[in-house]
Order: structure tokens, then C-alpha cells, then sequence
RNA sequence: GCCGAGGUGGCGGAAUUGGCAGACGCUCUGGACUUAAAAUCCAGUGGGCCGAAAGCCCGUACGGGUUCGAGUCCCGUCCUCGGCACCA
């Protein structure tokens, strides 16, 4: 009897596709392209777990799937190597980051060789090699140019245990993303990309993306537009005396409409203004709590609770709709970093403006009700219907949505206000004061600015040095070596200092996708010729964790360059999917929580093939699963099934195949297609499963033509055992070239089909009619159904309704 | 609190457009092969009534509804998971 023994080929076959440099992808080979890309990791030192496998397998079937349906394949592999995770490692190790990062990617190198993908490793790349971030500091360099790059002093995001700053996405919970410290604020003059100039855009364009509605929804929450007004309201304090009128504040609201119910105001402790028009009494209470508030981490201030603390500051502003005088209060509640830091308070109708009126006994006014006859009705809590405006004067009786825009006309008018769009986005702090990233390329020249270095005069090199470890001062490490922060000015060559920040992790995978296409090219980020041809990706295969962060810049980035002209596109990613964890014991696999199921051992007992196709059959490709050690067994039973299937066969097999196997096989083909194009690879799975349990069933010698068209679609899932079959078959060359077979519709209809007869919507039993028999001829054999004579006996057939080739149901009474 | 996804046997999960619920796999039970075991193969495996079979009834979180017919559509409730969270 034949036996399956996976581990006497598959390496054969690994080698064998390297030698024969199957997986390369070719520009000139005029063929349709497809561009099917993993989200490349991050080479952490502990190396690939089974949960990683998941996506990589998905990836590697579909891009295998299009390559032997006549496309040129692009499946690439790389390193997202710079980043803090690699220099904490390196740190608590003891070695240089590099040191560390090439081993740990040996290591990921070695095992995803093992899995039998089919990558293009002379496409490899790196973002932690000058060849690579040359190119990463050329695109900076560009962004500066456009005047998306700048600097500004502001409290940003600090993490004080990786000490360094944050961009607000990588604050989770009020804590570093990376080592779960709660993060404070540190007040630093920081580089800055003006992500919001892309707001409307990077929002707008979301629908024209095949992506999974979940994480288009979340990058739109994430921009988080919204309409309203900005309305100015004038400062009447005795700090300032008779210019007064010289200072205004302005709010943002979406709730022109409810100006009337404002009675008081509330600045963010942070605001400018506050420092300007707090009377003199007021001045120590307001400081101390300005203090207190600064103070505060993220966390604190997020979490801490919801009460509603605040200070009077002494001053008033009046209303422009009406002139009334309304006290002005500071208060944590009101965000400096949104809108303008400003807000009228309007507790009739806000909830958190009622808890704060209520806490501190301010007045509340109705201006909106259900009704005109309700307008004097109490107010226990805000009122936040969309109803009719009361109490208002001139609006008085209108809806809210019209109330809105008449207040804005009115606004506009009289110069108090305008319409306003307001984000949540912000812009992205871009610098990082650690060593192990690419440098700024910039230079500070006392005579001439800030000046971007020469673009033929890139890369600029990350020094080697001895000590990298954090400063913590607010400084990276590089501020520290002289013979790199001491420089020439570009401009006018005079002595000028480099600038010794680093960029984020997230900027060498904002672009890698574009290197792919041309990777070693020295003149260019990539030719024209190979960004046209290959980019944008086709399918993006990766983790639903890098909803907003990597591939909300890696859009910015694109757009940015595409505005610039450097690339033709303005979307990255056409198509994307996220695929769900394995966990083990609930929890998702992680090292440091010791539940994780390392793939050599498996691979060592089963092979490669079957974990594969385990990984594929767990569930649901975008649903978490958990991993069962036990369900392997079931699939490497049913790859030892196939094997001997085609063993046993192949010899005898007959040249000419039986109208039953054909129209098995073209059955099975279709359904196996329908499966892989819309993702239900579980289901493609137990396709296989059926088709090859009837083939057995089917008990007569099984053809040539159906053991090539099951080795060749197996090929996607097992390569290896597809090969191996394939070449017994008597083919010479690779599987990986053969055509994925056609299917031909005339096989899939059946001459007979099955009804089944109902009384009253429920089954009673089935007939086999000619497809296409008339209602009446199915209903005369119906009705001769034991089951639905017994069911008719004594009763009154009021009606039947008939499904052609499927339903046949009587209606009893 | 807001937004989104989901709830189907002992378990993982199937089920085109409203048309045979539980495919496929795991587990378990019985059988064949074997000196024996492993491997392999065959049969059974949602619950109830029943000695068994036939047959009938119940059954897709819960309560209603629409329909000849509902896992699928509508209304309400409960629970689980994910995202956002004082964003004016």
C-alpha cells in the first residue's frame, strides 16, 4: 500500500522551485499582473508561531491560485526592522540592534522558507538598510517640500519608560502601545506631518476601497468629521480693562442652532487666552488648577472619572445673538487639542454641559422641545432630540436641521461666525529621540533655517555607536555624537548641526509596497516603468490590529506622492483582508503569556502540506479559532487519502473519463473556484474532502484527466504534494506551470433532480422528476407519496406552490 | 454611553436569492483486517416518544410578527466579542 510520507519530499521540492526560480515575478512577461501582498513583520526574537501562519498561508493559496490562472504573480517578503521593539530587545540582550535584527530575520528567513510560499526572495528587503532608507529620507524629504513636514513646540504623547514621544495612535487606553506605561504629556518641539490636510480625502476615498466595512468604519471614526459652526464670542474682563473688546473667543459647536440656550463658557485649562483675561481674584484658584490639570497623565485624565471639576476665571463673554453676558470657567472636560479649545455650554441640551451646570449651580435654559406647547417644560436632563426650537426669537418653531442653517446665515452676516468642518485627526508626530530609525535629514543652519540635505547627498548614515540606549532628556542618543550632529550647511556651507531625531517605526512600511516593485534600484525609489506595471496592491493580506495606524499612513503617504507626481495612483491597497488570531486556551498566542504552538514540530510529524491546509480548515479565515491539536489528525488522514488515491490509479489509469466522473469533477472545480475568489477556504477544504470521498465511492478506475485536475487545484493548498504527484503523473516540469482546468457548464446540470414534497412547509418526503418536468406532472407524482396520501386523507387541499426542480408544497386545511 | 460584528449538536463549523438545518472534520460507539497493536477501511453519532425499526414530535440565544415555507426578513429582549469614548 502506498504511503503518505511528506517528509521524504517536501524539502526535495523546496529546493528544486529555488533552483528553478518558480517564484520569481517578471516584469516583462506580458502577462496580466497580480499583486498579492503579506503586511511584512516585524523580526521579533521569538520567531513565527502557528497564528502567524495563518495570513501567510491565505496569501501564499491565492497568489498561487492566480498564478496558474495566467497571472503574474507579485508575492514578496521584507523586513520592518527599524523601530523600538527591536532596540528595547537589542538593549535588554545587551547587542547592537542590527546584531539582533539579523539574526532574529535568519530565523524568520529559515522558517518561512519552510512553509512552502511561494515568495520572490530576490525581492527581499530590509527598512533598516541604507539602500532601503536612502529612500525612506528621500520621500521625508519631498513631504518637507511640500510643506507637509514641520515643527512645532506643544505637549505631546511621552512614554517615560521607552522615553520618547508618541503620535496619538499609538497611545492605547492612555498607554504606550508598545509597553502598556501610561503615557503623560511632555511639552517638546516636535516634527510634525500634516496628516489632517489629507482628512477630507483620506476619508472621501474609503468608499471606492474593497476593504472590510469594520476598518473602513473605524478609519472613518478615527478622522472623525464633523459640521458645525465657529462662532466668535467677545471678552469683557477687568485683567484687561477697556480692551477688553481687543480679545475674542472662538468656539467650534455642531449646534448652532442652540446660541440662545448658551449661559456660560468654557476654555480648556491649556488655553491661550486664559493666561490673558483672569481677573485678579481669580487668578490662584485658576492656576492651581491649570497645575493640577497639566499635571495629570492621559490616563488620569481620561479615566480617573467622569465628575466635572472646573473655575470660574472672573471674566464674561457676550452672546452675539443676544448680548447676554456669560460667564467664562476652565474646566478638563474641554480638550485643547480639538476644535479651538473653546466651547459655549449650552446644558439645556448636552449632556456633559447639564452635569457640569448642575455640579456647579449654573443656569439652564430650554431652547429645544418636543413641541412649541412644551417649551416652558422643566428640564431633569439634557434634551438631545432632534426637535423643534423654542425659546429663540426669530427660530423659534423651526426643526433643528433648518434652525442650524439659519443660525449660520445669520452668523455669517453679521462676521460672529461660519460654517466649520472640525476632525478629530490629528496631525502625526512624527519624531522619535531614539537611536534605531531612520535619521531626519535635515540640517540647522543659524544663518539659513532649517535646510533638507541634498537629495544626491543621501542617505544620511545611522551612525555606528557604543552607547544607544534612551537619553530620557528629551534628546536621541545621536545629539550625543559630535562628528555626526556637526555638519555643513547645504545651503551656504557654513557649520550647521543635524538634526539627531528619528523617524517613527511606521515610516519604512508607509512605502514598502512601492519598493517591492523595483527593490534595488539605486537612482530611484523605483522606475516608473515597474510602479506602473505592478503597484497598487491587488490584495493586502494582514492583521485588523494596523486598522488605523499603518494603513491610515501608508494612504497619506500615498496621496502625498501622488500629489508630489511620483506615483500614478492615489489608494495603496485595492482590496483588503484581515485574517482572525488562533488562540490557545482563549488567549491570543504571545511568548510572554507561554501559550504559544511553534510550527517545527508539526511540520517535523505532518509536513508542511498539513499544517498548511490545518490553518485553512480551522474556521472562518477572518474569525479567530482556537487552535485543536487534535483536528490535524483529520487532515493529514485526508492528504494521506489523496495520495494513495492517485498511487493506486495512476497506473491503470484510463485515458478516456466516464460522463459520472466528469461531471464530479466539474463540479468540484467550480465550487473550489467560487470558494477561493470569495475567501471561504475553510470551505475549500471540505470540497476536496467530498470530492475525493466520492471519488472512492464512485468504485471504477479513476482517469488521467481527473488525477491531473485534483493535483493541479491542490497545488495552491499542498504545493508539495501537488508537485510530488504531479511529476509521478509522468509531467516534467513543475505543477506550479500547468493551467488551472476550465469548467464546463454543460456538466454541472443533472437530467434528474430531486423535489421534495411538503404539506404545510414541512418535508414528507422526496421524488426524483426529470429537470424541468411541469407542476403538473410532479404533482400528480406527489400525490402519490404514502406519506402525502396519509397527510391528505380526510382534509382539503387548498392550494400548492411549486419551485420548479426543488419544492413541491401542498397547503392542507 | 456610542458604533460595529456575532449567538446553529459533545466540539470546530456548513447551509447561493426565504425552499431538505447540521455538509466537512474532530470526539465517541460498534464492526472488518491483524497473533496483537498501530495504521487503514466500513457503519452509527442533535433531543424526545419507542425494545428495535418504521413513524411522529421538538429543535438554529429568548419573546413576538410577516410568509405556503424563516437559521436566513421585520419588531423587541438577553448575552458575547471588537472599536471609540468628556471630540463640543
Amino acid at each position: 500500500m502506498a504511503v503518505y510520507e511528506p517528509l521524504k519530499f517536501e524539502g526535495k521540492w523546496r529546493d528544486y522551485w529555488e533552483e528553478h526560480r518558480l517564484h520569481k515575478a517578471d516584469l516583462e512577461s506580458g502577462k496580466p499582473k497580480f499583486y498579492c501582498l503579506d503586511m511584512f513583520p516585524y523580526p521579533s526574537g521569538s520567531g513565527l508561531h502557528v497564528g502567524h501562519w495563518r495570513g501567510y498561508v491565505l496569501s501564499d493559496v491565492f497568489s498561487r491560485y492566480k498564478k496558474l490562472n495566467g497571472y503574474e504573480v507579485l508575492h514578496p517578503m521584507g523586513w520592518d526592522a527599524f523601530g523600538l521593539p527591536a532596540e528595547n530587545d537589542a538593549i535588554k540582550k545587551g547587542i547592537h540592534p542590527a546584531t539582533g535584527t539579523a539574526r532574529n530575520i535568519a530565523n524568520f528567513k529559515k522558517q518561512l522558507i519552510e512553509m512552502g510560499a511561494m515568495f520572490d526572495w530576490d525581492r527581499e528587503i530590509n527598512t533598516s538598510e541604507k539602500e532601503y532608507y536612502k529612500w525612506t529620507q528621500w520621500i521625508f524629504v519631498q513631504l518637507y517640500k511640500m510643506g507637509l513636514a514641520y515643527r512645532k513646540e506643544m505637549p505631546i504623547n511621552w512614554c517615560p519608560s521607552c522615553k520618547t514621544g508618541l503620535a496619538n495612535e499609538e497611545v492605547v487606553d492612555g498607554a504606550c502601545e508598545r509597553c502598556g506605561t501610561p503615557v503623560t504629556k511632555k511639552n517638546m518641539t516636535q516634527w510634525m506631518l500634516k496628516i489632517t490636510a489629507y482628512a477630507e480625502r483620506l476619508l472621501n476615498d474609503l468608499d471606492k476601497l474593497d476593504w472590510p466595512e469594520k476598518v473602513k468604519k473605524m478609519q472613518a471614526n478615527w478622522i472623525g468629521r464633523s459640521e458645525g459652526a465657529k462662532i466668535r464670542f467677545q471678552v469683557e474682563s477687568k485683567a484687561v480693562g477697556h480692551e477688553s473688546h481687543a480679545h475674542e473667543i472662538e468656539v467650534f459647536t455642531t449646534r448652532p442652532d442652540t446660541l440662545y440656550g448658551a449661559t456660560y463658557m468654557v476654555l480648556a485649562p491649556e488655553h491661550p487666552l486664559v493666561a490673558h483675561i483672569t481677573t485678579a481674584e481669580a487668578k490662584a484658584d485658576v492656576e492651581a488648577y491649570v497645575d493640577k490639570t497639566l499635571a495629570k497623565s492621559a490616563l488620569a485624565r481620561q479615566i480617573d472619572d467622569k465628575e466635572k471639576t472646573g473655575v470660574f476665571i472672573g471674566a464674561y463673554a457676550i452672546n452675539p445673538i443676544n448680548q447676554e453676558r456669560l460667564p467664562i470657567w476652565i474646566a478638563d472636560y474641554v480638550l485643547m487639542d480639538y476644535g479651538t479649545g473653546a466651547i459655549m455650554a449650552v446644558p439645556g441640551h448636552d449632556e456633559r454641559d447639564f452635569e457640569f451646570a448642575s455640579t456647579f449651580q449654573l443656569p439652564i435654559k430650554r431652547v429645544v422641545a418636543a413641541s412649541l406647547e412644551e417649551a416652558n417644560r422643566p428640564l431633569d436632563a439634557a434634551y438631545t432630540d432632534y426637535a423643534v426650537i423654542v425659546n429663540s426669537e426669530e427660530i423659534s418653531g423651526l426643526r433643528v436641521g433648518d434652525a442650524k442653517k439659519a443660525m449660520i446665515v445669520k452668523l455669517e452676516k453679521t462676521g460672529k461666525g461660519e460654517l466649520a468642518v472640525t476632525y478629530k485627526l490629528r496631525d502625526w508626530v512624527f519624531a522619535r529621540q531614539r537611536y534605531w530609525g531612520e535619521p531626519i535629514p535635515l540640517v540647522h543652519c543659524d544663518h539659513c533655517g532649517i535646510v533638507p540635505v541634498k537629495e544626491e547627498d543621501l542617505p544620511v548614515l545611522l551612525p555606528d555607536v557604543e552607547r544607544y540606549e534612551p537619553t530620557g532628556t528629551g534628546e536621541s542618543p545621536l545629539a550625543a555624537i559630535s562628528s555626526f550632529v556637526h555638519t555643513t550647511c547645504p545651503e551656504c556651507g557654513g557649520p550647521a548641526r543635524r538634526e539627531t531625531d528619528t523617524m517613527p517605526q511606521w515610516a519604512g512600511s508607509c512605502w514598502y509596497f512601492m519598493r517591492f516593485a523595483d527593490p534595488h534600484n539605486d537612482q530611484e525609489p523605483f522606475s516608473k516603468e515597474s510602479i506602473n506595471y505592478w503597484l497598487p496592491v491587488d490584495m493586502y493580506i494582514g492583521g485588523v490590529e494596523h486598522a488605523v495606524l499603518h494603513l491610515l499612513y501608508s494612504r497619506f503617504f500615498t496621496k502625498a506622492l501622488y500629489d508630489r507626481g511620483v506615483v500614478p495612483f492615489n489608494e495603496p491597497f485595492n482590496r483588503l483582508f484581515n485574517q482572525g488570531m488562533l488562540t490557545l486556551n482563549g488567549a491570543k498566542m504571545s511568548k510572554s503569556k507561554g501559550n504559544v504552538v511553534s510550527p517545527e514540530e508539526l511540520i517535523e510529524q505532518y509536513g508542511a502540506d498539513t499544517l498548511r491546509l490545518y490553518e485553512l480548515f480551522v474556521g472562518p479565515p477572518e474569525i479567530d479559532a482556537e487552535w485543536n491539536p487534535r483536528a490535524i489528525e483529520g487532515v493529514y488522514r485526508f492528504l494521506g487519502r489523496v495520495y494513495r488515491l492517485v498511487e493506486e490509479n495512476r497506473a491503470n489509469a484510463p485515458t478516456v473519463a466516464s460522463e459520472k466522473l466528469l461531471k464530479l469533477r466539474h463540479r468540484f472545480v467550480k465550487q473550489v473556484e467560487e470558494r477561493i475568489e470569495t475567501f471561504r477556504f475553510n470551505t475549500v477544504v471540505s470540497a476536496f474532502m467530498e470530492y475525493v470521498s466520492d471519488l472512492q465511492d464512485a468504485n471504477e478506475p479513476i482517469d488521467k484527466g481527473t488525477l491531473d485536475v485534483l493535483t493541479v487545484c491542490l497545488a495552491p493548498l499542498a504545493p508539495h504534494l501537488a508537485e510530488e504527484l504531479w511529476h509521478h503523473l509522468g509531467h516534467p516540469s513543475s505543477v506550479m506551470l500547468a493551467h488551472w482546468p476550465s469548467v464546463d457548464e454543460a456538466y454541472l446540470v443533472d437530467d434528474e433532480v430531486t423535489v421534495v414534497v411538503q404539506i404545510n412547509g414541512k418535508v414528507r418526503d422526496r421524488i426524483q422528476v426529470a429537470r424541468g418536468a411541469s407542476e403538473t406532472a410532479v404533482a400528480e407524482l406527489a400525490l402519490q407519496v404514502p406519506s402525502v396520501k396519509l397527510a391528505l386523507d380526510g382534509k382539503t387541499l387548498n392550494k400548492q406552490i411549486y419551485v420548479q426542480d426543488k419544492i413541491m408544497n401542498f397547503v392542507v386545511r
